[in-house]
DNA sequence: TGCAAAACTGAATTGTCATTCATTTCGGGC
DNA sequence: GCCCGAAATGAATGACAATTCAGTTTTGCA
């Protein structure tokens, strides 16, 4: 095991602040320091010596882990839409409920990480616009598979007679995901303390706006 | 020529100095060159030389009307703003309808603005949240008097019963406008000639999900 | 304990532009 | 035609930060 032997194994040294930098953790402390320091500044404006100091490594150390600062940035963001996914499926399969359910649990925990980790809300909702990264000339798997579950849950929907047959699955998707991103950076944006029940209260907006519409329920006859 | 004209063809003279061009319509020039090459590459990648060249204009010139690189992507965003903000409350004067019909006015006229003019939208999109130029340290004007209108509209449907009274006004607002902007993304990268017709479906669908929500309507009566 | 290899370090190197400014060109008043 | 201030030019400057690598420390092993 060393620098560039790929795969680490992660989980031994759990959150214990060892001062040696034995625990060979290395790849580990490098990528948080990535994601904190990116949140923080935004790509271009990150110091690979920031990301670095806030790592305790050195400079040099992290070109021992990643290709560069491009790698850099790419494996974090893999690295942490792989995490997002693993555990977003985890709380599906442990659901009974439909396709309804389904998508509010996709909601609900889209939004929890804006709550429980700003850093990697504000990371993902900012990087990923980042055009000359992302949009164009980086094929972005993690982000296509986090997109391909949603659509699943939705055209699953559709097939029940959940949803509404009429919407084109790839827009509605994107529309959906483009709502939730939104409302995460506005979470991550304003630190505040939410507390759970902060956040229900945001996931209950998302939920009304999405699954029922804009428009007023129809109380059986017309008001001025 | 109108701003939104520009058929820059001041590439070819690049030796011979056309100083036809003295209506001093520089600053325009510049500004259209810097939308374009923005979007092209993203405020980092850009160069101010890549700027001044698509300008037809040298590098020095550019700082002769604008304060610098930050001042220039800021004075290009406050100004196409402004374009929008004012070409978005024409139509809306010239409506007659309802806060529902006004809605559907500003979806139509966000999403055209991707097929109009690709480079504006994906200009927008994008910088909007290169975030520490434009989500953090600067107030971004433009974009929150934007906002306003919209809300504005929201606001106005829930008074007079169109619109549910129980969604929060900011929080429905940015949804409406995160999911907005991620279809004028989507069109504006797949540079494809989408038609009139086109765009109508993609109004129809945006329209579809936030006006009357995923759910299937119930097989009773409902109208669409 | 001693030794070779692996891991790590951080100062020096290097390339890249944003910005400047000495010089040139322009336009119009005489 | 000639002159002057304003406008424009673009090569030179300088700052900055990613990357490298020669030297140092640690590790694994006999």
């Amino acid at each position: 095991m060393g620098p560039r032997d790929v795969v680490g194994d992660e989980a031994s040294m759990a959150s214990g602040r060892d001062r040696s930098s034995r625990g060979s953790n290395k790849r580990e402390r490098i990528l948080s320091a990535a994601v904190k320091v990116f949140a923080r500044s935004g790509f271009y404006n990150a110091k690979i010596s920031e990301i670095a100091r806030e790592a305790g490594v050195a400079d040099g150390t992290i070109y021992l882990y990643f290709d560069g600062k491009d790698n850099l940035l790419i494996s974090a963001f893999e690295d942490r839409m792989k995490w997002l996914i693993e555990r977003l499926q985890g709380e599906l399969s442990k659901l009974s409920e439909g396709p309804l359910g389904q998508l509010r649990e996709c909601i609900r925990l889209h939004l929890s990480v804006a709550v429980e980790d700003p850093d990697l809300a504000e990371f993902i909702t900012v990087e990923l616009r980042q055009s000359s990264k992302f949009v164009k000339e980086y094929d972005n798997p993690g982000f296509v598979e986090y997109l391909g579950i949603l659509r699943d849950i939705f055209v699953d929907g559709q097939r029940q007679g959940v949803f509404r047959a009429d919407l084109d699955p790839r827009l509605t998707i994107r529309m959906l995901f483009g709502a939730l991103d939104e409302v995460m950076l506005i979470l991550a944006l304003s630190r505040q303390k939410v507390s759970e029940a902060g956040i229900d209260h945001q996931v209950d907006q998302v939920e009304k706006l999405l699954i029922h519409g804009l428009l007023a329920p129809e109380p059986q006859d017309e008001q001025p």
